[in-house]
RNA sequence: GUGGGCGUAGCUCAGCUGGUAGAGCUCCUGGUUGUGGUCCAGGCGGUCGGGGGUUCGAGUCCCCUCGCUCACCCCA
């Protein structure tokens, strides 16, 4: 039997109607701030990744669906949505709107990792993304908007972890720091750390080796060597956030997987998803823009698993789909006429279901009945045949004229 | 990519030391020559994930493979 690739799941009608609640939170959060919906395609070409997520990333080196499209371009499966959100924003010249652009999405990503509850292969992120805008408001106003997100799905239990990774300058002089400190202490590092001195140094904060854990306790930290505006910044930010009465913890050592985040960056995570306790996170990305070709423009976002955030969100009232009409029928004879009723049901507004399934009259009603429909009108041999209209909460039936039908349901008048 | 656990009807599962498949739920039909929610009866539905091997005979043992799952890793 052919099943969903490994690692792919489909969405039925049930989780569809989760995932709607989710979205409608989201469309009332960040469309209440200002945001736009942006959507991007599927694929990109594959420089966009190299150059904006970083070469050095896992991301990019191992985790890509990446193909040849047939005519010799290179194009891969999107891993996430920062980078594309800034291609669209130069390809569309974004730079001439009201600055800064405020910007959600709400895709799928691809990546081939070895699933696991809350990772798949293809997964759903929301997301959202303000380009043009360097103040440390833009910073706090996105934290913000998230938390309030993961609030209103009743999440509990999470956490925010908050860092700042200064500029890219700072950042080059702490990795030469970083990784001298390394090297001194090489034969304690556990060996998966020591391969990656040199690729990402910062890596080794994560390392959950015990002797690696010893060193790193020594080690000197990022937050520690900010320059003084880059410190400013996350000051400024802190502030809004303790306005704001969120709260978070300070993590020197919080490093996302993605190479182009400068300044602010933070994490939301929960206990309660195992092994895969990112919720969503994000940062500042100052200099991705220049880093496709564009003009010195900031930006700052973040980007959450929808997949996650159910497994954590409280029960969702979703609404249950109300029938107003099923369309039945004494026999096949009828179900011309059976076709013609509902699609007038459902021209006068009614939600409007007809028998498909050929049951048996005891069948259609067993139907009915379990669908939840109010009224059911079982039709006869054709349009002149009375029709009989039953209340299935209060089991009166009357008979009634084809015409007479939808007319008598949208007065909502009990039957007797 | 590495390691552990699992894989029997649509769903939840039972099948003892190998003898050619079962239950409950769901769904359909009937129980009133056409009318639901209870109850009763019956029916549909499985090449026991797939392939190979051992055996007179394998769902049950062995090997390979695919998938799910947990962890490492990484991240959302």
């Amino acid at each position: 039997m052919i099943q969903a690739p490994k690692g792919t799941f489909d969405v039925l009608p049930e989780d569809a109607a989760r995932r709607e609640v989710l979205e409608s939170h989201v469309r009332r959060i960040l469309g209440g701030a200002g945001y736009g919906r942006i959507e991007t395609p599927t694929v990109e070409a594959t420089e966009l990744f190299a150059r904006g997520v970083g070469e050095a990333t896992d991301i990019v080196r191992k985790e890509m669906y990446t193909f040849d499209d047939g005519g010799g371009r290179s194009l891969t499966l999107r891993p996430e949505g920062t980078a594309p959100v800034c291609r669209a924003y130069l390809e569309h010249g974004m730079h001439k709107l009201p600055q800064p652009v405020k910007l959600w999405y709400l895709s799928s990503f691809f990546r081939a990792e070895a699933p696991q509850r809350g990772r798949y292969r293809q997964f759903w992120q929301v997301g959202a993304e303000v380009i043009g805008s360097a103040v440390p408001e833009t910073d706090a106003e996105l934290i913000v908007l998230l938390a309030e997100l993961l609030g209103a799905l009743g999440a509990r239990g999470t956490r925010l972890l908050i860092s700042s990774l200064g500029t890219p300058e700072t950042r080059a002089e702490y990795r030469e720091e970083l990784t001298a400190y390394l090297h001194r202490h090489e034969e304690r590092l556990a060996t998966e750390v020591t391969s990656r001195i040199d690729l990402n140094p910062m890596r080794a904060f994560d390392s959950s080796d015990p002797q690696t854990r010893e060193v790193m306790c020594g080690a000197p930290l990022l937050l520690d060597r900010l320059a003084s505006d880059d410190a400013e910044h996350f000051a400024a930010v802190r502030a809004l956030l303790d306005d704001a009465g969120i709260a978070y913890e300070l993590d020197p050592t919080l490093v996302r997987g993605l190479d182009y985040y400068t300044r602010t960056v933070f994490e939301f995570s929960s206990d309660a998803l195992g092994a895969q306790s990112g919720l969503g996170g994000g940062g500042r990305y100052d200099r991705l823009i220049e880093q496709l070709d564009g003009p010195p423009t900031p930006g700052c976002g973040w980007a959450a698993g929808i997949e996650r955030m159910l497994m954590i969100a409280g029960e969702q009232p979703v609404a249950p789909q109300l029938t107003d009409l099923y369309v039945g029928m004494h026999g096949r004879s009828g179900a011309r006429t059976a076709f013609a009723l509902a699609r007038e049901a459902r021209r006068a507004g009614l939600q409007a279901q007809l028998e498909l399934a050929g049951r048996s009259l005891k069948g259609q009603l067993r139907h009915a009945d379990r669908i939840g429909a109010r009224y059911v009108a079982l039709v006869g041999d054709g349009p002149s045949a009375p029709v009989s209209l039953r209340d299935m909460a209060s089991g009166d039936e009357l008979e009634t004229a084809f015409q007479n039908v939808i007319p008598t349901i949208l007065r909502g008048s009990r039957l007797s």
